[in-house]
DNA sequence: TGACAGTTGTTATAATATAACATAACATCC
DNA sequence: GGATGTTATGTTATATTATAACAACTGTCA
């Protein structure tokens, strides 16, 4: 079993990896992550459990930044269009993506007790759905693969595992 | 390649069809289709397309129903209790469910050019995603699933087929 | 009849998201 | 450095989606 966000780990080096990923990567291509931008993102990687955006909007709003719908709204759809996030359709809320580099949709287990979201890589999942598309000659642009339920951690012990970051 | 929502058909059948099933699944669970349940549904029924809550809310108030919110959000609520809809979590709009009498989460592909949507019934897709919540000793309880792209009509012919139900 | 559960009516409001336009910051070229 | 175009942010208002709370009605059954 490898580490996920389900179970306990370092997340400070969550945190960092996420920044210093992002940083490169708007060097790389050119975009800026300006600091409203880079502020967003951590605030989404303060944890792994989704955020919404008006629950952003108030953690802006008490350190001083701008606190209109919009800024958050932008500083989204920017960290989304660069892969840096993803919005979980589900529940409305966003999540901070492990994975940047390579542009992705993602899948998503998302435990109802702890709240959290662990990204998965599964071609399994990607060929399955190829498959079921293909039989209808329908051509797949993206997708939202949302599965809801328990995880281990919480499976087990029913009452800590809320508390982990 | 079976009929689907995309391709034409005589929809009429369609909608009778879910109609009869409505009825006798309702008798057989003594639960009550009102009229304002039964008119919603076959309001949905309108096409393959997913319809909106406020699009509903809409068309019941031409006839003469109740137009407050919670009367549409009460037929939505009853009939995706009973399995005969889904809610299509990626844009917030309703469709039809084909096959009622088990209960089930639906997969779906979502036509960006025509709009409708198409149930799957795939054993891969759920063998996939049951897959990989094992290896996370996950518990599924429910999941979203929504392939969006465009469907083999609107790839072949791209301007008439947003035109059939 | 009266009690009860289920359903609907009504008003208000919460939660999520975008439109539209003004201003500011940054980059580039001369 | 100043003119200019582009990107980003500020600001106000509003659109869209969904629910809370409580009152009134309807059917059922003792
Ligand atoms: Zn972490
Ligand atoms: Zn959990
Ligand atoms: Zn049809
Ligand atoms: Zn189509």
């Amino acid at each position: 079993m490898q580490s996920t966000a389900f179970s306990p780990h370092d997340h400070s080096h969550c945190i960092s990896s996420a920044i210093n990923h992002a940083q490169s990567l708007c060097a790389q291509r050119g975009v800026r992550l300006t600091p409203v931008r880079q502020r967003v993102l951590e605030l989404v990687w303060r944890s792994h459990q989704p955020i919404g955006a008006y629950e952003l909007l108030a953690a802006l709003a008490k350190e001083g930044f701008n606190s209109a719908p919009p800024t958050v709204y932008r500083a989204l759809e920017f960290l989304s269009e660069q892969g840096l996030l993803h919005k979980l359709d589900s529940i409305n809320a966003y999540v901070g993506c492990c994975n940047p580099e390579t542009p992705h949709q993602g899948h998503f287990l998302l435990c109802q007790v702890c709240n959290k979201a662990q990204e998965l890589e599964s071609q399994y999942i990607n060929l399955a759905l190829k498959v079921s598309a293909d039989q209808h000659g329908f051509e797949i642009q993206r997708h939202t693969i949302e599965i809801i339920g328990t995880c281990k951690e919480c499976i087990d012990k029913p009452s800590l595992s809320e508390l982990t970051p």
